[in-house]
DNA sequence: GGTGCGATCGCCT
DNA sequence: GGCGATCGCACCG
């Protein structure tokens, strides 16, 4: 396959310094708007012409009277419950080192349990320097690379070595500093991304809100750089329509594998990879039912 | 649009 | 020593 060979980025552990990475349009103040399930499509597949960020749309008012940090509570819930509690409902914010503030909304997640769940680094009740942090307190950041190359964000949940690994998040604010993020890893002169590229994977979410390996052991209610914000434009009145398909990358830990503990926004442009079964079986049930 | 492939290194066996 | 909770790019249709 020769002819398929290319130059590769060198790529390195280290993150793009924030701030360089910052960029000044982002002081900016942001929009109100709400937009609805039903737009959503169209704002991310119409937002592909920001050429300097001075267009960039953000469609989101952080209020942080109305809504704090959640507080450690939130984390206390079993695993897979809290994998679904973070879906459509709570936003990562990320407060970069000159103020500014990155948020993005969960709308993918993947459950790992600990103890008898194979494909879990905590398998077996193994508790590792790299691990540690999943058997630490309800709310604990674990982050750990990947592929040499690559970072993973998780938090932590009730049970022991249990953890929710965040794998897609819809950007709502900060979108030209995480296209900086982003574009810093990139080929030179590689095509903008568009809004929905900025943090639809696992290690494509650490770049863009500048999660540094670092962050490992630190606890979502008290850190003063990153924390949970329960999202003020979620209508409780439409529940999410959530999608439960197997896991991602784990193909080879047998029946593990089959455990249906990802989830996502059924829907959701920023999800990264969409399940084609469950989206056939889901297509010929409303069919059926309508 | 989808698919195949290789980068790259920490971690665990 | 082998592999991985990924990603971006080139190629193909």
């Amino acid at each position: 396959m020769a002819s398929r060979k290319r130059k590769m980025l060198p790529m390195t552990h280290e993150e793009a310094a924030p701030e360089k990475a910052i960029n000044k349009h982002t002081n900016q103040t942001d929009l109100t708007l709400y937009v609805s399930p039903a737009e959503l499509k169209n704002t991310f597949e119409s937002s592909e012409s920001v050429e300097n960020g001075e267009a960039e749309h953000t469609h989101y008012f952080p209020n942080n009277d109305l809504h704090p940090r959640l507080d450690e509570d939130f984390f206390k819930q079993s695993c897979i419950s809290l994998a679904k509690a973070f879906l459509g409902k709570q936003v990562l914010v990320r407060r970069c080192a000159d103020g500014t503030e990155l948020r993005g909304r969960i709308v993918e997640t993947e459950a790992y349990l600990g103890g008898e769940d194979k494909a879990s680094h905590s398998a077996g009740g193994r508790r590792t320097e790299r691990n540690t942090a999943m058997f630490m307190k309800p709310g604990t950041i674990y982050v750990y690379p990947i592929y040499g190359i690559y970072l993973c964000m998780n938090v932590s949940s009730e049970g022991e070595g249990a953890a929710v690994l965040l794998r897609s998040l819809e950007p709502l604010q900060g979108q030209p500093t995480m296209r900086q993020l982003r574009a810093a890893r990139r080929k030179e002169g590689a095509r903008q991304l568009k809004d929905k590229e900025l943090c639809n994977g696992p290690s494509k979410l650490c770049q863009a809100l500048n999660i540094p390996r670092c962050f490992d052991r630190r606890n979502l209610a008290a850190d003063p750089e990153v924390w949970l914000e329960k999202d003020p434009n979620i209508n409780p009145a439409e529940p999410h329509n959530i999608v439960s398909v197997p896991r991602i990358g784990i193909e080879s830990h047998g029946e593990w594998a089959k455990k249906p503990w990802r989830f996502y926004l059924r829907g959701h442009p920023c999800v990264s990879v969409v399940n084609k079964e469950a989206e056939r079986q889901y297509m010929s049930g409303n069919v059926m039912s309508n």
